[in-house]
DNA sequence: CGTTCCTTGTGAAAACGTTCACCTGCGGCT
DNA sequence: AGCCGCAGGTGAACGTTTTCACAAGGAACG
């Protein structure tokens, strides 16, 4: 089976958002100039992006809004719901509950594991946080979120895997060993920070350009 | 000035925290092959990441482990502290503040600004949340963290550039505007959901190869 | 001192991702 | 209808990143 770029489908994403924005508008039809205008992406980008998948679009006009968008939905996974565990009830965990763009994009956090008993037992987001040796029981889930210390995390994994998820998102830093057919992906704050300090102490002394936008 | 790729800055990252292990487990050296083993990369990328920026390994021995660590520790920047304004003192705002992991990296949260006569004058943290419009009085800052609503992020974007802010840590799902010379990276959760969906998608019923990033 | 076993540093090659350039198809206009 | 301008699709060119392969440095040891 064919293989697609990280960059691509990160890019998908980025269609798909600016897609429901123009649709909100009520525009009818895009261009692939206009659809890459909005983020920071050449029209050629956005047309070999799409052409991986299809030919979505009608020369001299463009791109039909709500059929690209149900396109980009079905290619990536939105046209369904996904059952997501979340482990770890800390801050982090807490935030990711409370915030309700996920379930508007098909994800939906159907089960609280915490291993604390301060923890256990407490409703959060209307959700009773189970304690974390019930997990291989918690049914059918398809994504695991790890948002536990990082000593947990590789062992929160294991049992996220053992518990059937294929996708796992993951906020410890560090690198989860997981089988194949498991998906990770690590979003690591103190990284972001780090090639932010990177950036700065680069440009450190270098003349200041103008603001150009 | 030259450009290095914002992978290897990644890396770099990755080699530092090994580093920091290895340097807790009292190993004194550390080869290529090893440094890359605990991630997922090859001995080769390590020597040629780190080849970008000098010679610091000794043929025959691999690196010592404090010399790299300080070395690496002076090219991300990481050899003095950063004073960061975080603005959007909600549920990921608060998450951040609570968490004592980018204090240890040398990033200083110094000071808390919102828009919400709630939140305005609340302590978080041991510190006083201040009103958003504060913001352009507030001495020396060289990072923002953007933690609002996706509508405030560009308007607060332009204040803290206003600021002198030259590194923004974006947590908006949406492209920052900034002018040359200021580094954004933007952490955008919803999109790394997308991409284990469309991960999923694309592996189902057959098992393919596609292990943790 | 020579041999052996490591491991780095680095050109060169390969793989990969992005941009270019151009052909084709479509609607509108005269 | 015929022409024009616009815009998608796509092979080829280009640039960048990763991998390969190996020469050279270093330690240990008899
Ligand atoms: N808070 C942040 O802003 C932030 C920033 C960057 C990275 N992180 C990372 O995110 C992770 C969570 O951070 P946090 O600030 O939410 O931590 P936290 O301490 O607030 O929450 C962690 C939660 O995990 C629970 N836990 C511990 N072991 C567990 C186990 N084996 N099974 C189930 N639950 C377990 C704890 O009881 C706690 O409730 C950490 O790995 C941290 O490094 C957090
Ligand atoms: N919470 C999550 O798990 C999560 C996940 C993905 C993305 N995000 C994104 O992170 C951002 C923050 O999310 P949240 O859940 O913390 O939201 P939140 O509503 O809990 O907090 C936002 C805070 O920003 C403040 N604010 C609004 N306008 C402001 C302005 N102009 N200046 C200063 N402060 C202002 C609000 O008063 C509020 O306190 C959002 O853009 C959201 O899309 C959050």
């Amino acid at each position: 089976m064919k293989r697609f770029s990280e960059s691509t489908v990160r890019r998908l994403s980025h269609y798909y958002r600016v897609l429901e924005e123009v649709h909100a508008e009520g525009q009818r039809m895009i261009s692939s100039h206009l659809l890459a205008e909005r983020e920071d992406i050449t029209s050629a980008q956005v047309r070999k992006d799409l052409s991986y998948f299809g030919s979505f679009g009608r020369r001299g006009l463009g791109y039909n809004v709500e059929h690209l968008r149900t396109e980009i939905r079905a290619i990536l996974g939105l046209d369904r719901r996904w059952r997501v565990a979340l482990v770890g009830a800390g801050h982090i965990g807490a935030a990711l509950l409370a915030y309700r763009g996920f379930r508007d994009q098909g994800f939906d956090v159907v089960a609280v594991f915490d291993s604390s008993a301060e923890r256990v037992g407490k409703t959060l987001d209307e959700l009773v946080v189970q304690d974390i040796s019930k997990l291989p029981e918690c049914g059918d889930i398809e994504m695991g979120v790890i948002a536990t210390p990082v000593r947990a995390a590789q062992e929160v994994a294991d049992m996220l895997v053992a518990a059937g998820v294929r996708g796992i998102l993951n906020f410890a830093p560090r690198k989860l060993r997981v089988p194949e057919g498991v998906a990770v992906r690590t979003v690591d704050m103190t990284m972001e920070f780090e090639s932010l300090s990177f950036a700065l102490s680069q440009t450190r002394g270098k003349s200041r350009r103008r603001a150009g936008e």
